[in-house]
DNA sequence: GCCAAGCTTGGACTTTGTCCAGAAGAATAT
DNA sequence: ATATTCTTCTGGACAAAGTCCAAGCTTGGC
């Protein structure tokens, strides 16, 4: 079933009950979840989870390249398991859902080697923006 | 020479002692300042001005769409008063730096009717993620 | 000059996240 | 199996960024 936890184990990651609990919650397809949500879903199966596991284990999973952070603008960082297929972002502007889309060329390509101004550019980070459909009506 | 003032001033907007301050910091090419700099250089020239005025006239500016709001993942938001030219950013993921670079095509034009799922798609920023020449020599 | 509307203030509060020291749990060696 | 060592977990304190609110102050219109 989990793709996410079974790269883990493939990696030597020592996958104690609380890890795995915050990786089953986070696992899936379009999921994007808040370290609170996470704590929140986590704290159902493994009641004595603290916050502080939580974080460090939502910040290894970005660092081992895991898992996506997505800043949404001011709110919290969200947490996409999805980090495998390169994909973008297209927000509700209303709402705040996140759906996943697929571009259809690499947009670092985009930036011309004129405009780097020395940088090591390594990452790019494309959202859209948007009101959904049902957001849409109701407006 | 202010572009921004004038725009403001023609728009109506009430321009008090405080709000103009804040608008000339704001003010200028490359300027990507946090709300806590702003209240700090805005404090030299007018010590008394509150921390919440800063932010309530930085939201108004975002809202009246005269100010671009800049998430750099995690650390606080930049203000950028060039909210008129289309432009993106390159953000140094040591330092926090932000540069402005131009895209040499639409960005919103790259994702397909296919893919915007009923949205009402009306914007898209760009980030790109590196480490800047100076991050680069020290680590 | 008076009044209502709108601004500003400072402090309390909230949210999001980090840090730390000690406790608990694995892994390794004996 | 036991001791030792290393890693991980916990809960609470702490910090940064930002919002909220009641009270006071300005401003513009009359």
């Amino acid at each position: 079933m989990s793709d996410l936890l079974e790269r883990l184990r493939e990696r030597g990651w020592r996958l104690t009950a609380q890890r795995r609990v915050v990786a089953e919650v986070l696992n899936g397809d379009h999921v994007h979840l808040t370290a609170d949500e996470v704590h929140a879903r986590a704290g159902k199966r493994l009641p004595e989870i603290s916050r502080a596991t939580v974080y460090n284990t939502l910040n290894e999973l970005v660092t081992l390249g895991e898992v996506l952070e997505v800043g949404t603008d001011g709110r919290a960082k969200r947490y996409d398991p999805n980090a495998r297929t390169a994909h973008q972002h297209l927000v509700c502007r209303v709402c705040g859902t996140i759906r996943d889309v697929h571009p259809d060329c690499d947009p670092i390509a985009g930036l011309a080697e004129a405009e780097r101004f020395g940088f090591d550019v390594s990452g790019v980070e494309v959202t859209f923006r948007g009101v959904c459909p049902d957001c849409r009506k109701q407006g």
